[in-house]
RNA sequence: GGGCGAUUAGCUCAGUCGGUUAGAGCGCAUCUCUGAUAAGGAUGAGGUCCCUGGUUCGAAUCCAGGAUCGCCCA
């Protein structure tokens, strides 16, 4: 490629900005072929460990966006730390198994429903879930390699293998010897599309608003025939199923006067039922009502039809009077056992009504509402109907509205290690903060045994045999064990999923009957929390031990993982390990479009990843994802987004540029012995290698603390102050000329190498975010110079500081910005040019500040081009001076008193206080006739601007400069002006910047006599070899200029040197 | 319905313990500088710090209530 083509002195030229998709390929393929990455964790075997788990993702889905953030900030903490020296094992994974999985194959089968799989064969119908999950498997790794995430791919685990299943059964069993499973008929939300019950965190995910019926039903009671029970309810398909109904024993029930017969229902509630003028009849204590008997809603189904009392009742909304169908609620089946109820339930598997409800038989439940409610109008119990809006769960992938109902489930008792959870997430730093006792701490004090059985087919099968004799349940923790008990032959590469397992029957080793498996798979969040053991086929490959392997350091996912992968890891290593699975966690938020959309394919405002790296490429993805924002946040997410923070990378890439193009200029440079001790160098070299040293710890600990955008934003603060202060303000350093003088070849060293190790220094902090750029900036800077340096950055240790801090000097340079700053203001007020010399600027300022600007005076006048610096530290000389209170340390003082003492304070004489306080003393001031001495960190010194200069200020600071051009100064003015036009003409001209030239000026008048001034700086600036000046000479040369200067014509011819060219 | 988070310039975002005149970058305008730069500098326009009330000498910041958006839960 052509950027490599040339070197010089062993600089590489480096290519524009814009060939960054070449140098990323080409750092990519350096990558490859030195096997970096694995030599980076192979290095530091044997070191501390740092361990990192990869929450797997499942390939049957193309990778996004979002997929690139949470792999960008799971790079860069991996990184740091191998580049700290922790051996950092990093292995991929893949989630294999589950819902989604069956559901994307079902959709492309063209199959509904459990029934139409199990007609087209399981067998098969599970070999093509195998094949799903690894559809996209291809560009997953491709994307991974590409935005460089470093994982190693070829050793994932995958949640389908045999050996992760085996350690996933061999927990079971642990968890089940210590009575942690359990089977329970509880009432859980279940898809009767899917056909299967739905985990807390599934059912989280398909909450829709939807507009149900709200029904308010009469149950006439059987003993006070004139009066009936007023029920409400908003699911009026469970009505046929009702057992009983419930009253709060708290809350005082009343019997009301109504058109259609007395109405009984919860005091509360009176008015907003009936209205503000109904008839109140009777007063009754709950317990007045325990245990009537009613006439229940529909008669097809028998029951206990009862009052009974419960707690959960409210008086919120409803009538304080709730229906209780046991099959169809948890809170009803809590009832239910407490009053030994039944809990019927005439609906199928598939949501419908079976023959125990003539009147709406083999009719979906949510339809067969309206058929129910004209039932009981028609009958006269029908209260009121009213349309409710609400959310309610839906099935999150196939959209069915889900039924709570009641089945069999397995049950991990989690709620037995609820305390000890709480206790070990005390323990976890979260990022940020607030989840820990936030949403994640919350959800864990909510904590319920966790179902983890589904009726599907593609997962890991539970290893629980049921003996048909005993009824025996045996967990079977290993493929031996099974092998042990089976009573056929149970081949070496057995497959243990469904269909294959379920055809091994064992002998119950309790009775010796014969013993079938369940037909329940394992809920996929099981597998995805069982990665820290299972990937390691623990204990079968372990010895039992994981160390150096468990708990991870970290870990990172988006925010809607808290109730799924943070909660099942906590929940398995709490369980089998008393321990929490991870030490750090990282929660992202999500990415959403650049109008803070939710990014989805019907929207079609999805950016891919690929354009992204494609155009911008992907040190500045993972840069903005990076430093953007708090990464909790969510990312309004843009192309346009991206080129913002790109301006870093271009600033960083230009420096660097730069530094190469003039060390490999004939007299550049290379680094070597000869350059000065740092300590000998200018105060812009010291103070830059300061504030490097100061970048270092600074980013070092922002990463150790998992800030990753606060390292960013330090490291753009540095490079803009390396290249926009220290590269510009030294620039003419850079340049040749310096032709054997001693005192200007060490400034010339010194800003090389000060420059060479910033940009090194850069490179090796910049290395876990940015990790193309940092390798390409370490190999031409480092590996290319140094013979005994690491090939790669990725392989080297990472900085400490070298002990060159000095904050007096960074407050110093800080406080000379801000008089160039106001030096330029005043110029730009004045309208005199930059370029056009003043003889004097006068700082007025305090004493400290004038002592501490004392070194940079030089620096100062340069960057004002004026002849000299004066500082005026007496207040009553040049400046008028304002002096305010410092409310930070008088408010406390005086509180109320605060307007009173800032009036007091304005009438203080400016000049002559101000002089007290820089010589060490107070002011008295009086307040309602107290007096009262302040210091001088009360007061805050405002140098205000005289006339006769131009002058800007900022508080505490004024600069003025002198305004009067004297002819010398012009002439010196337009000398600059000459140099300037010279060097248009050679850039007209396309000569190289290093060429040297022969010069013709053609000018008269004052022009002629700055050029008289001048000739040798004229000549030195602009790389003349031989100066003429005159009339008339042909032109001959390679370019000529002519231009108007000052009212004066200028004509400029340039030829190149004979010999040089 | 409950919990959490967010709301600051046209846009993207900072804003420490409550403290002087609320900032940066991008964009815009004018000027300027420049032989590294897709740059740099100066100045300017642009603000109901979501609203209302409270605490306080002093509130973008703390408290209460409300609005809108998002997430989580029911």
């Amino acid at each position: 490629m052509s950027e490599s083509s040339v070197v010089r002195h062993g600089w590489r030229i480096p290519g524009s900005s814009s060939d960054w998709g070449e140098m990323e390929a080409r750092v990519l393929a350096f990558w490859r072929d030195e096997q970096i990455f694995a030599r980076s964790v192979a290095e530091r075997r044997g070191a501390e460990p740092y361990v990192f788990y990869e929450g797997p993702p499942t390939a049957n889905g193309r990778p996004g966006s979002h997929h690139v953030l949470s792999r960008v900030f799971k790079d860069v903490f991996p990184r740091f730390h191998t580049m700290r020296g922790r051996y950092v094992e990093r292995r991929g994974g893949w989630d294999c198994h589950g819902l989604p999985v069956e559901l994307e194959v079902e959709k492309r089968l063209g199959l509904s429903g459990k029934p139409d799989i199990e007609a087209y064969g399981i067998a098969e119908f599970n070999r093509q879930c195998r094949e799903s999950v690894v559809t996209y498997l291809d560009e997953w790794e491709r994307l991974t390699e590409r935005i460089g995430f470093w994982i190693d791919t070829d050793r994932a685990y995958r949640t389908m293998d045999a050996p992760f299943i085996e350690s996933v059964w061999w927990s079971l069993a642990e968890l089940n010897d210590r009575n942690l499973i359990y089977e329970s008929d509880k009432v859980v939300p279940y898809c009767p599309r899917c056909g299967t019950a739905l985990s807390s965190h599934e059912v989280a995910l398909g909450y829709k608003d939807v507009e149900d019926p709200s029904v308010y039903v009469r149950f006439p009671l059987l003993e006070r025939l004139d009066s009936a029970l007023l029920v409400w309810t908003t699911t009026p398909w469970t009505l046929p199923a009702n057992q009983a109904v419930a009253v709060n024993p708290e809350v005082t029930y009343v019997v009301a006067e109504h058109a259609r017969g007395r109405l009984i229902l919860a005091e509360p509630l009176v008015a907003k039922v009936l209205g503000e003028d109904a008839i109140i009849v009777e007063r009754l204590p709950a317990a007045a009502l325990v245990g009537l008997a009613y006439e229940p809603p529909f008669a097809d189904i028998a029951g206990a039809h009862r009052v009974v009392s419960a707690d959960f009742v409210t008086t919120e909304d409803g009538t304080g009077i709730v229906h209780i169908a046991p099959a169809f609620g948890e809170d009803d089946m809590g009832v239910a056992r407490v009053h030994g109820l039944d809990a019927p339930n005439p609906v199928d598997r598939q949501g419908r009504f079976t023959a125990d409800v003539p009147l709406v038989e083999g009719v979906f439940v949510k339809a067969a509402d309206q058929a129910l409610i004209d039932d009981l109008r028609r009958r006269g119990r029908l209260f009121r109907e009213l349309a409710y809006v609400h959310a309610y769960p839906h099935c999150w992938r196939c959209q069915t509205p889900l039924l709570y109902y009641a089945e069999p489930s397995w049950y991990i008792r989690t709620t037995a290690v609820r305390a000890r959870m709480i206790e070990l997430n005390s323990q976890i730093g979260w990022h940020p903060d607030r989840v820990r006792d936030g949403r994640f701490g919350k959800w864990l004090d909510g904590n319920v045994d966790w179902a983890i059985s589904r009726e599907r087919y593609w997962g890991t099968p539970l290893p629980f045999w049921r003996c048909g004799e005993c009824d025996h349940v045996e967990v079977v923790g290993s493929f031996a064990r099974l092998r042990e008990l089976a009573t056929c032959h149970v081949d070496e590469d057995l497959d243990p999923h469904r269909p294959y397992v379920d055809e091994i029957g064992i002998t119950c080793p309790v009775c010796g009957g014969e013993a079938h498996r369940v037909p329940e798979v394992l809920d996929v969040w099981y597998d995805s929390g069982a990665m820290p053991f299972a990937q390691q086929h623990h204990p079968f490959a372990t010895g039992g031990a994981l160390d150096g392997v468990f708990p991870a350091d970290f870990i990172c996912e988006a925010i809607d993982q808290t109730r799924g992968w943070f909660y099942s890891l906590l929940a398995e290593s709490t369980l089998l390990f008393d321990q929490a699975a991870y030490r750090n966690v990282i929660c992202l938020g999500l990415i959403l479009d650049g109008h803070g959309q939710k990014m989805s394919k019907s929207r079609g405002n999805v950016i891919e990843p690929w354009s992204v790296l494609d155009r911008q490429g992907a040190d500045a993805f993972r840069w903005y994802l990076l430093t953007a924002q708090s990464p909790w946040d969510s990312f309004r997410f843009s192309l346009d987004a991206v080129d913002e923070s790109m301006r870093f990378l271009l600033t960083l890439w230009n420096t660097y540029v730069f530094l190469v193009t003039y060390a490999a200029l004939p007299d550049g440079w290379v680094p070597g012995e000869d350059d000065p001790d740092p300590t000998d160098r200018p105060v812009l070299d010291r103070w830059i290698l300061s504030r490097c040293d100061a970048l270092t710890a600074d980013v070092t600990r922002c990463l150790e603390a998992y800030d990753a955008t606060g390292a960013g934003r330090l490291m753009e603060t540095f490079v803009d102050d390396l290249s926009n202060w220290y590269v510009r303000v030294s620039r003419a350093r850079f340049w040749g000329g310096r032709q054997g003088d001693a005192v200007a070849d060490a400034g010339h060293r010194s800003a090389f190498a000060t420059l060479h190790e910033c940009l090194s220094r850069v490179a090796l902090l910049i290395a876990p975010f940015c990790p193309f750029v940092a390798e390409e900036l370490y190999g031409n800077l480092v590996a290319a110079h140094d013979p005994a340096a690491v090939p790669s950055v990725h392989l080297a240790t990472w900085p400490s500081t070298s002990g060159r801090e000095d904050p007096d000097l960074e407050v110093a340079i800080e406080a000379a910005r801000v008089a160039v700053s106001l030096g330029r203001g005043a110029r730009s007020e004045a309208k005199i040019k930059i370029r056009q010399p003043l003889a004097q600027a006068v700082i007025a300022c305090p004493p400290a500040t004038a002592a501490v600007l004392g070194d940079v005076g030089d620096l100062i006048a340069r960057e004002l081009n004026v002849h000299d610096v004066r500082f005026v530290t007496d207040p009553g000389e040049l400046v008028a001076v304002t002096i305010k209170p410092n409310y930070r340390t008088l408010g406390p003082r005086f509180g109320k008193a605060m307007p009173a003492l800032a009036a007091a304070v304005a009438e203080l004489p400016g000049a002559e206080a101000a002089r007290r306080l820089e010589a060490g003393q107070s002011v008295d001031v009086s307040v309602d006739g107290t007096s009262h001495a302040l210091g001088a960190e009360d007061l805050l010194i405002t140098a205000r601007p005289t006339e006769g200069y131009a002058v800007g200020q900022d508080s505490g600071m004024a600069v003025g400069l002198t305004t009067e051009i004297t002819p010398s100064l012009r002439r010196e003015g337009l000398a600059r002006e000459i140099v300037h036009a010279v060097q248009n003409a050679r850039r007209a001209a396309g000569l190289r910047v290093e060429e040297r030239i022969v010069l013709h000026l053609d000018a008269s008048g004052v022009l002629r006599e700055a050029i008289d001034a001048f000739g040798a700086h004229i000549a030195s600036e602009t790389l003349v070899e031989r100066l003429s000046v005159g009339h008339g000479a042909p032109f001959a040369g390679l370019h000529r200029d002519e231009l108007v200067l000052d009212g004066e014509p200028l004509a400029i011819r340039i030829d190149r040197i004979a010999a040089d060219a």
